[in-house]
DNA sequence: TTGCTCCTCACGTCACGTGAGGTGGC
DNA sequence: TTGCTCCTCACGTCACGTGAGGTGGC
């Protein structure tokens, strides 16, 4: 379990909910203690849930995912695009995260500069602060 | 108020929220129509808060953001301190990003080649996407 | 015996979203 | 008059998180 969180970045307790609507489909047990085995089928659809949700799709998504995935070959198409489709949207929001990193690191030079009363470095950090503000 | 709300990616509602409780600060106002009117320093910080809360920050970090801001150049180190934390955990957040987005262009390929019936793809695909696996 | 990891179940929480009903200015 | 954008307020929702109380195997 434990593992299984760590290699997704799902919480335990997401793991948990997915499996009680329906995302994972049936996971095996231990019999003696009850615990999730989870088998190398479920861990490849943990992997894509983990990459969808990553993306952007909400659990109604996913739904519609798992049951694309029920046809097989026949959805294909659907699959295709589905996946197309979440990486261009993942895609897109990296780019916006970099963009906000790069004003991330601004902001910290900038109050390093303000820390060290260097107004030379404040006012070079303000001015690119401000190209970086025209690509968001 | 769409502009704003553009700009900074929030929707309308959750600036409203976030004004309500207390992390815009005061708002200007239209006299006749009550609409807001966000000043130049209110446009500053919400630029902040969108970066701050892309890099994981929750409402409470935001309002001990806000705290220190009001404390002005006392609170330089701590601000700091901030941002780089901030920057460091967006950059990791991207990468992980980077290496999800290669594993969706990935699966999309998959599908496509098993909607034209193209097993060489179709299998250099997976090998891909084992690759790939390895990073997570 | 003591940790450790896992379990279920009920309820709580966070961060907004939505819908009703209404207003000001082109 | 008709859209359009904005407003407030109350309630709803989504996706989990948490805590209580308990179990199996080193």
């Amino acid at each position: 379990m434990q593992e299984m969180s760590r290699r997704s970045g799902f919480s335990e307790a997401t793991l948990r909910y997915y499996e009680r609507i329906g995302l994972l489909g049936p996971v095996d047990r231990d019999p003696g203690s009850g615990h999730r085995q989870f088998g190398a089928a479920t861990v490849d659809r943990v992997d894509a849930l983990a990459c969808l949700r990553s993306s952007g799709m909400g659990v109604e998504g996913m739904r519609r995912y798992v049951a694309l995935l029920g046809q097989g070959d026949e959805a294909a198409t659907e699959l295709r695009e589905l996946f197309e489709g979440q990486s261009e949207h993942l895609a897109a929001e990296v780019e916006r995260l970099r963009v906000r990193h790069e004003y991330l690191t601004l902001k910290a030079r900038l109050w390093q500069a303000r820390e060290h009363g260097d107004p030379d470095t404040e006012a070079a950090s303000i001015l690119r602060l401000k190209e970086v503000l025209r690509r968001f």
